[in-house]
DNA sequence: TATAAAATAGTTGATAATGACTAATCCATA
DNA sequence: TATGGATTAGTCATTATCAACTATTTTATA
């Protein structure tokens, strides 16, 4: 479902022929949603068969055929419906990594020490990957501030986690 | 790769019926893992496929025969690979939400912020759920409390965002 | 003691998601 | 001007996920 809002906000924004969508995903967006190339055809296929969005075939020089999609009218209603729902609404995220932490006293309090360090300087490389983002216009930018959020919320867990595990190794 | 970490940790604390296995993560382990019955029992069969599970088939008063799983010794390596594998790796999480605030522009000020205000209270009422939970021993604490920064962390941001939308808004 | 509701144990059929692939064109550089 | 790599555009085969189901037994309640 937030496959769909995601594709017809994109196509919101004006007309876009698959392969395009695809890289405007992967790099655009690559930052909030992780959308592969098959699904995002597959979610087309749907939206069309649904009549939210329809295509064309246009052909440019000598590249191959290319399907051009469009947002329907009925395609705009339901963005907008998409849109309301995931704006009041809330998705409760599991993490996955908690399950790692939830199994963690089966390993000896050193190696449970050592390994979240490692796990530490990867969320650390993530989000400093996020504050070298360039500067984002309007609401990128909040997008790009809740990630820093939780990568940082995570950073302070991590951190009370790993002084809970000296404690405990005395 | 994390539910078959999940059902090998579970069975690691001895072996454990199908029916009740379910039963167990969805009651003991929900405020972590989201993982459904035919998707375990799918997990299940991978499991022993490959050698990491075996399973003998038992049957208790008039009840349907069940299969009781137990793990292997090749699944107790893997178990340990994956917890290693699971605390010393991070796992980007991508926030379903994120893309209902990228297009946030789409609304007005005033609608985004009121629906905005509607997502608070829903974040609000999950972090209520954790904080009631029972106290919890050892790992659980971690993951429990892993889950209320996340939630916490939620708040300050879209409190920050809704500050903004009513400078935005005049 | 009928009879509805809940629990037990697992299955089916359908949909969703993606790694790996094709097959052509374009571009750099040796 | 060959030729190896990158880009373009989309597809296929496989795997993963789950809502809804079956069929029995137990428990509660009228």
């Amino acid at each position: 479902m937030v496959r769909q809002l995601l594709l017809l906000g994109v196509l919101l924004g004006g007309k876009m022929h698959g392969y395009r969508l695809n890289e405007y995903v992967a790099h655009a967006m690559s930052f909030c949603a992780d959308l592969k190339k098959p699904t995002a055809y597959y979610e087309l296929e749907k939206l069309e068969k649904d009549g939210y969005v329809r295509h064309e075939v246009e052909r440019v020089g000598k590249r191959p055929e290319r399907r051009v999609y469009e947002i329907t009218e009925k395609g705009k209603a339901c963005f907008f419906d998409l849109l309301r729902k995931h704006l009041s609404g809330f998705t409760r995220t599991y993490y996955v990594d908690d399950i790692g932490i939830a199994f963690m006293d089966q390993l000896s309090t050193a190696e449970a020490h050592q390994l979240l360090e490692e796990k530490r300087e990867k969320i650390q490389a993530v989000l400093q990957q996020f504050k070298e983002l360039p500067e984002h216009a309007g609401n990128w930018r909040y997008v790009v501030g809740h990630n820093i959020a939780h990568l940082e919320a995570d950073l302070l867990w991590l951190d009370d986690v790993l002084i809970e595990l000296d404690n405990e190794g005395t």
